[in-house]
DNA sequence: GATCGATATGGGATCGATCTCACAGGGAGA
DNA sequence: TCTCCCTGTGAGATCGATCCCATATCGATC
């Protein structure tokens, strides 16, 4: 491999020369110009990444944390982090957490350790002290999305849960059902907080509260939506929608309601969270909530980049709005003439 | 940050001792280690990566490119390469390849320039000369995972398509289907071909050949499942089971089998490929070939790994069994009575 | 004509590790 | 006692870039 000395010899000119036409600062006469660059095509010369990164203390990395590389829902946040990495000219080195502590803390180290020049992190807990004081040591700027808040970020992404339940909430109300069964996720998660904070929104704007519908916390599993639901449809046969935690949960539940041989929508509705891949492949179409973890891929990325560039983030937190996602898998409630009131607008509140 | 430079001042020893006990090869005394030891978690030294790469030419990183980093097919395949590398202390770059020849040579340019140790390529085009020449004179190793042959690769890991194929078709003839459709991915693909000749191998079992059943190609996608099937429906409505390229060629075709109010299977077989992640989320859930993509992606990311470490590869050309998937979608031909000969066992070749 | 700023270039130190080589000490064998 | 090998250590060169500083030329200004 053609090194810069060699293009500079070629060139007759100096190192210096040929590094600040790269770098394009500093100056550069028309004709070193010419010369240089009729020599990197020659030789077919890349800059050193290893040495360019030792010298300069960057290395065009950016690294990132999710909690599962593998799955669908994190695949099409980091696909939306390359997009915008790759078109400042940095790639991205991806771990997994898999939503365990030491796990994250293991990924995190060792992305530091590849001098990443800043951290995008999924994660769900509250990182361990050595690697704050690690990450803090390092100076390594860190953008935060989803899940919980998180210290040493200098900027975080939320998606707007509370906006999204609320507007689903609010569907499933404007349809005239009054007995409807939230199957949130687990409590630890922010996420579910902040669901349940505008699932309460949505009912004090039809004059009920939380008591007036039924609330199960599991977990965002398929199984938990299957065997809850398997559950409901004999403890509280007066149900007529289901409000999953997510779609692996509505997933589950469409399962056990199928089972149960109860149509969907006829006789009980189903409303999702997330839109996964398969949302639309569930058979009816699930109505659901869409997440656009893609575009808070994408947002992380840009605020981690403006920092790098010396610019404050845009903004401290940046919430990315939801859109309700209308398929089949929501009617009006069963007992109810179908007097649907005007049906909830996509809700893409900012 | 501290250096190896502050541990060996600290620990009282040259730099060269703490190399050595680093990288764990030449003398180092009790005495020197335990010194070593304590200056090293005393400072919280961690080896600079830019610098150790520069003089020993090694990154650590292992490159891939898949065809699109989003997509749930290839995200799992990632996950499996990086479950891999981790364990062997190294990480992961992706990048996406858009099934464009040009992006693809983009992708693996960029890759090299970042010195990985080894490429882990899924292309769908064969690759620029330019790029061969750059790949060959960086002389880094190449494995290759699915479609297509391609020179520069030490190594390949194929998805036994024929014999996965093979053992669909054979399904679905066992069922005393006749009438059958292939609704093909497109014929560029290696894929397809090795499918193709699968399928063949399953009919001359039964006395048949490729002229008795009815193969359409097209592109692997929804919308192309759905639009044949719906021709299909009209023109050749004899047609007792569809055979579907791949999972997304089957969701669409289940849309068009449903719109067109025909009950699968009890009037018509739908068999996929792949077994993607909403393959079981369908209705009825899908019958499919599973493509263990997650495992090619570790044995890819193994044969890598033992090229790096000087062995040779096990074997030039790897293999990995497919898998017939069971679910509801394949039933008895439709104008037989159900005299069902043995039903093809899960077929794992090899 | 002296001074100053802008343009243009080169020399060498530097980043933090690895790696080769030289060398010292000690025990074994001749 | 001398040689040889094994253990253990350190000095210094090296990887390939960047970056700071010195310097040279030229035109404009005083």
């Amino acid at each position: 491999m053609a090194t810069i000395t060699d293009v500079s010899k070629k060139a007759g000119v100096s190192r210096s020369t040929v590094s600040r036409l790269i770098a394009g600062n500093g100056y550069v006469s028309d004709e070193a110009r010419k010369a240089v660059e009729a020599a990197i095509q020659e030789l077919g010369y890349r800059p050193n990444t290893m040495a360019r990164g030792l010298r300069s203390n960057r290395s065009d990395i950016i690294g990132g944390v999710v909690v599962n590389v593998s799955s669908p829902f994190y695949a099409q946040m980091i696909g939306g982090m390359q997009e915008t990495a790759r078109s400042a000219g940095k790639s991205i080195i991806v771990a997994s957490g898999y939503a365990d502590r030491d796990e994250e803390a293991h990924a995190i180290i060792e992305l530091l350790d590849r001098a990443c020049d800043g951290l995008i992190l999924y994660l769900e807990n509250a990182l361990r002290d050595d690697v704050l004081e690690i990450i803090a040591r390092s100076k390594t700027p860190v953008v935060t999305v989803g899940g919980n808040e998180c210290p040493p970020a200098r900027a975080r992404v939320t998606i707007d849960n509370a906006t999204g339940a609320e507007a689903g909430m609010r569907l499933l109300l404007d349809q005239g059902h009054r007995h409807i069964a939230y199957l949130s996720g687990g409590t630890i998660y922010r996420d579910t907080h902040e669901r349940l904070s505008g699932i309460d929104a949505a009912l004090a704007g039809f004059g009920l509260a939380r008591d007036d519908i039924y609330v199960e916390h599991g977990s965002f599993s398929e199984t938990f939506g299957q065997q809850a639901s398997a559950r409901l449809l004999v403890e509280r046969p007066e149900t007529t929608a289901i409000f999953a935690g997510d779609d692996d949960v509505a997933a589950g539940a469409l399962l056990a309601l199928k089972a149960a041989g109860k149509r969907v929508p006829e006789e009980i509705s189903l409303l999702g969270f997330d839109d996964n891949f398969h949302a639309r492949h569930l058979t009816p179409g699930l109505t659901t909530v869409r997440q656009p973890v893609d575009e808070a891929g994408r947002v992380a990325t840009r605020l981690l980049l403006s920092i790098l560039d010396g610019e404050p983030p845009a903004a401290p937190v940046i919430t990315i709005p939801t859109e309700l996602i209308m398929r089949q898998s929501v009617g009006p409630a069963r007992s109810l003439s179908p007097t649907p009131r005007t049906v909830a607008p996509a809700l893409t509140a900012s």
